[in-house]
DNA sequence: CTAATCCTTGACCCCGACGTCAAGGAAAGA
DNA sequence: TCTTTCCTTGACGTCGGGGTCAAGGATTAG
């Protein structure tokens, strides 16, 4: 099979196929005009790549299930290369995962503050006569 | 203040201070020798930038913080285009740690299975009359 | 024969937020 | 005066994962 098909079969592009080519990760074998060649293995091959690719690995993270896969073994993960990277990728997801909650929260803060800092501003708005802003309840100095 | 006061002031370099001139984010005046001059109001400008940049704002989101605060107001957030990032922030938020959690369930899945997988391989080297691997009970065919 | 696909390599473009280097002017201390 | 340090502008590099030409060779359909 040549670089078109394999890219169609896999729902990717001649482009990323050369781009992991480029990289190492998928070498072609070569028919006698020079046209890259491709079998079923590099397909399954690719196929792991874009899966890891999906859920964010990027690509050199998915060397290790890529050499697995071409050494015989019947999956991607059965070689403990492989298991490394999903638990560094774990750790990674856990901590990034972690770090974006708490920017949540304390965006929420800041949401739920301002808000309210407005609402007692336009409540003041309402009644002319009404309250001073009181000093230091929540001013920030200059 | 000059520019390398600013930037020190502030926790950041020369570079991204004039970066943020050629964005438009943070103009500044000129004194006579043509060297850049800074108040405290700019110092201010800038701390709120690098704040929202912290939480993973990109530069374009905070500038209605910035136009607030050089419009006068007490805060970068007491003007509703500030409000209307935050509530996209938080949706924004929620929708990648979303995500996220979905796909570290699922690698926290593929690592369960090729770990078992790999103990049920050593638990038959362990037994070398055995148990045959049994077909279709675990192999995704090639 | 010619046109239409497919293939090849090479090379530049994109994004965001700067880092880094170069060539030269200005200010400040000994 | 000399040296060091700070300032100016301009321009190119970085990183990841490719996109998008361009120029030319191979193959196939009509």
């Amino acid at each position: 099979m040549r670089i078109g098909e394999l890219a169609a079969r896999a729902g990717t592009t001649t482009r990323t196929l050369r781009y992991y080519e480029a990289r190492g990760l998928l070498p072609a074998r070569r028919s006698g005009n020079g046209y890259r060649s491709y079998d079923e293995g590099d397909l399954r091959l690719l196929r792991q790549i874009r899966t890891l690719q999906d859920f964010g690995f990027d690509l050199e993270e998915t060397r290790p299930f890529v050499e697995c896969l071409r050494a015989g073994h019947p999956e991607g993960d059965s070689c403990p290369a492989s298991l490394a990277v999903y638990r560094r990728k774990l750790d990674e997801l856990d901590a990034l995962i972690g770090e974006l909650a708490a920017v949540r929260a304390k965006v929420g803060e800041q949401l739920a503050r301002a808000e309210s800092a407005r609402e007692r501003l336009a409540a003041e708005a309402e009644v002319p006569g009404g309250p001073e802003p009181e000093c230091e309840l929540g001013g920030a100095g200059l």
